[in-house]
DNA sequence: TCCTACGGAATGACCGTTCATTCCCTTATA
DNA sequence: TATAAGGGAATGAACGGTCATTCCGTAGGA
């Protein structure tokens, strides 16, 4: 929930917001939620510590939203040029592959939400998205439409999702560290890789 | 590291350094590092706070420890009633059906794991397993012989690893929250899908 | 009596949040 | 234009609470 504020438009005051932001999650990404404390994210965006609550209700707010507009990017990115009515594997090749290509070029957003993911929020969080599974977001449908189609597995949403997700996600990580590096072909080889794991 | 303590073997002192382990994994496993502070862990074990500095240097100490044995399990478990002569996709479904099922009945010590591995040392830890993988354990050299034999497909260790073993610890997670209910046949299945992924 | 294990209050560091104060920009007035 | 007043924005020291760790008095066995 954003705190209302006076000047929400496009001046000073959104700057500033926007420094508090960046700071906040350039700490939590890297250091994790115990290496963010208020304080420093105040000196890192060159604000008073108190100067955070006047655009943020408390720490939780600040990371909460975040995280939504970090997820949302993501979406976003997956869904840009989404090849809509070609074939479900060209489509699913899409998405991973715009997903992998944005996680490697933004590993602080990668990073926060992987802290995000693993924190008392972070079990909440998954519950929603699983059980109030009823929005039909495109990706859902995609799979949903392709285990009907005998395409895929017949499994259901969370394991396909994990059977997918999960190792693209894992080696973004990876690749991030330093530990592999990734280039255009070899993202494709682990986008097919992941979707042998779904097709029947 | 242990500290030195006059009684070792298996006595009262033996018991009490064995409830003080057992009240911290639960506390972290269930709640996070957060949510499992010194002065709880001790009054679960019903110890004192300061006793537990008799059998580890701090909490760092504490919980290294804990994790290093937890894992030892994790390659015990795998190892027992290996295959080590068959095919490598019986070696290899014998290793992930093992871990599924050891990891579905000792919740906590999966939840333990991933609280650690996202966590400070958690990168360390991962960077040291990487890199310093000159040690030769049987599930590395199973992996290293199916990619020479041109069973997997050409990828590096770290990816397989990813490929494999991600989506499995992930649909545990899921089982242990709720969120869907595994049995020996749907087991059956994942692993199957995890080993299409990696086949050639 | 000596020594070791133990408990739990005490300690000091740190964190999120608050609030009295200051700063600065806008507006009103002459 | 010059000046004063008003008010929202920003500040950072201070507060209350929590944490890991230490310290010291006590209990019990040799």
């Amino acid at each position: 929930m954003d705190k209302t504020h006076k000047c929400d438009k496009s001046d000073k005051c959104a700057e500033k917001r926007d420094l508090i932001i960046q700071a906040a999650l350039e700490l939590v990404a890297e250091q994790g939620f115990h290496g963010a404390p208020m304080a420093m994210i105040a000196e890192k965006a060159g604000v008073g510590a108190g100067t955070i609550y006047r655009y943020f209700e408390n720490k939780d707010d600040l990371i909460r939203w975040i995280y939504k507009n970090v997820e949302e990017r993501f979406v976003e990115v997956m869904m840009q040029g989404y090849p809509e009515h070609g074939p479900v594997r060209e489509r699913l090749v899409h998405i991973g592959t715009a997903l992998v290509r944005h996680l490697i070029n933004e590993p602080l957003q990668l990073r926060f939400v992987e802290q995000f993911h693993n924190s008392p929020y972070g079990v909440d969080h998954r519950r929603e998205k699983i059980f109030g599974q009823q929005k039909k977001d495109i990706i859902s449908e995609l799979f949903h439409e392709a285990v009907a189609q005998q395409i895929f597995k017949p499994l259901e949403l969370a394991i396909l999702f994990s059977l997918f997700f999960g190792p693209l996600v894992d080696i973004c990580r990876d690749h991030i560290l330093g530990f592999i590096k990734l280039d255009d072909a070899l993202i494709e080889q682990v986008v097919g890789a992941c979707w042998d794991a779904l097709r029947r």
